[in-house]
DNA sequence: CTGCCGATATATCGGACCGATAGATTGCTC
DNA sequence: GAGCAATCTATCGGTCCGATATATCGGCAG
């Protein structure tokens, strides 16, 4: 879950672990506060993967090279060849790779059940496809109507002792009802200008 | 965090894991969908601590003896009586104890700040005392202004480019508001009721 | 200039947690 | 009485997080 987030703000720009932990933060914001704990080894996988690649720079910085677009051929040379210095300042800027574009891709389609996983899907809706996107919508609104099933009957059924629990089940179904008028109009939405954002990749005429 | 949860489900009555797994389940729904994996290791991290005492039962079933209440004394020899006994169909069943009603209680002080564990004390507000209770709800209230007002800059300082952030960031600002209005009228209802549900623990006069 | 401080930056460790899975027993059904 | 689903305890690999270690950077006080 966090390789997803962490390909969707690579795919806007390079960037080193540390500004990626910002903008994490300020992207994601409530949701998933990750920690370098979390975010180091995950970067060591998408390396590992080859969906990311990683350059290291020396005091002078990354603009010495330019790093934009997709990192192949001389950008993977000139890390190994970098790869072993250890001078002072050594910042390594991430970069994703085309593995990494598609595996964003995958990440994406695949469905996500709960809030955490959907509202990061949701963050990076603008790199897949209207069908996909429209899945994900509706097989979000089905899991929250199913929830709220749920709920409800626990409500019913359950002994009226603890008002503390009955006004957490109450206001969860108040919420989810909530969110599932939203996924309403973010599907009428995407239905509507279905036909305007058909090209998930961007640069394109 | 899920020690709370098995604490608090225990306080009301004597359960074996699967049971335990079942009433979390029916219990926090939405919060915490508690697994195996998690709930053995932490039923035996309660048991070392001496939190909560295990009990092996024959086919016979737990009715052969009377576990109600809080396990000593001769509950902890019965125990240590049975311990080798892996007879056929040993059910673990599992008593809080003393210590583990102390700890319960030391949890429930405890601040959270996110969703997940807040929403998992209010499911057990009813055995911490009124202050405890009123502290906890402000807290969490503090929590999500200061959220509202950081979502609120993000949502002024961002490009507009992306209509889905927007969407998730709206939408994640109504909730907050929600979800403050609410705890208002917990915190309100918690004041006028201050006097009456002083006594956390039950059997009292 | 030097020494100190807070922000920047990379990385690791122990432990909590989860999904998947194993393995054993029970009871129901045909 | 054999098969089969449900019950029940338990472990494993791996992910994630909080805390921590280490080192460099810019600034500025003495």
């Amino acid at each position: 879950m966090i390789e997803l987030a962490i390909l969707g703000i690579l795919k806007e720009g390079d960037l080193h672990g540390y500004e990626l932990k910002k903008h994490l933060r300020t992207v994601l914001g409530p949701l998933s506060n990750v920690s370098f704990g979390s975010l180091y080894p995950a970067l060591n996988r998408l390396e590992r993967q080859g969906a990311v690649t990683a350059v290291v720079t020396d005091e002078a910085g990354a603009a010495t090279m330019p790093m934009t677009g997709s990192l192949t051929g001389e950008a993977a040379a000139f890390r190994s060849r970098r790869r072993a210095t250890r001078g002072p300042r050594n910042k390594k800027v991430y970069g994703i790779t085309q593995v990494g574009e598609r595996r964003l891709v995958e990440l994406l389609s695949e469905p996500a059940d709960d809030e955490r996983s959907f509202g990061m899907k949701l963050a990076f809706f603008r790199w897949c496809d209207g069908p996909t996107r429209l899945r994900l919508l509706e097989r979000r609104r089905a899991a929250l109507l199913e929830r709220l099933e749920e709920t409800r009957r626990a409500l019913a059924a359950r002994d009226r002792d603890d008002p503390y629990v009955q006004a957490l089940m109450e206001h969860d179904t108040e919420s989810t009802m909530s969110d599932i008028a939203w996924l309403g109009r973010l599907i009428a939405r995407e239905r509507a200008g279905d036909d305007r954002t058909r090209e998930p990749t961007g640069g394109h005429p």
